[in-house]
DNA sequence: GGAGTATATTCCTAAATGAGCATGTAGTTG
DNA sequence: CAACTACATGCTCATTTAGGAATATACTCC
């Protein structure tokens, strides 16, 4: 495979691994939302959080859409909650690991 | 939910997210490997192999264990597996849009 | 068309990241 | 136990990243 592929593969990775952006995506797994909904609840600035879409948008995780004023973001590609759901997985698996470990001990 | 939550899940898919180590996933899909064998391959530093390796145990990825000379890592949860192959479904995705954007074109 | 609202863009800064190089450490073998 | 092999760790540097603040842009409504 190519160094391209790789890059590629990573850059729509990246666009999931970052606190913020996780959060925006559970909002955003109830359905789509505009900027100005989210950024109060998320308790960030206005701006961090058009970055953080954009990024994604860019990644093709999202999309979006002009509506007035507002712009309405919503998850583009299923897959990514799927992604999502084996992250949890793995989380879970180490808590239980921990847990046993701590009984253990 | 919790800052600490998503930090978690953020590390996890963080470790994910960096070309060096999506090579390091697929040559371990096939098998284990010792970092001897996986360095040369990827044409990189020893050190620099070996820190992506403890990167992703740490981040519960991976796990090793030592045989005389030789560290063997593998993969240790297949939840991995099956993101990384939801990620390659996301870029089989855009590759189609784009095809098709070139053609309307 | 001017005020107001929602979003995007730019600039700046601190922190994190990835790579190479030098060195340390654990295990093997003569 | 000395030389050697396989890994890990520490240091340094260049680059990337996330956030805030200021500013620009797009759209609406009077």
């Amino acid at each position: 495979m190519s160094s391209r592929y790789y890059e590629k593969k990573a850059t729509i990775l990246k666009a999931l691994a970052q606190p913020t952006r996780l959060r925006i995506l559970e909002m955003l797994k109830g359905g789509e939302r505009c900027v100005c909904e989210m950024y109060p609840e998320l308790g960030q600035e206005q701006p961090n959080i058009s970055k953080h879409l954009n990024l994604m948008k860019q990644a093709g995780i999202l999309d979006s859409r002009k509506e007035g004023l507002r712009v309405i973001y919503w998850i583009k590609n299923p897959e990514v909650l799927e992604i999502l759901r084996q992250a949890e997985a793995i989380l879970r698996k180490e808590a239980e690991e921990n847990h046993r470990a701590v009984q253990v001990a």
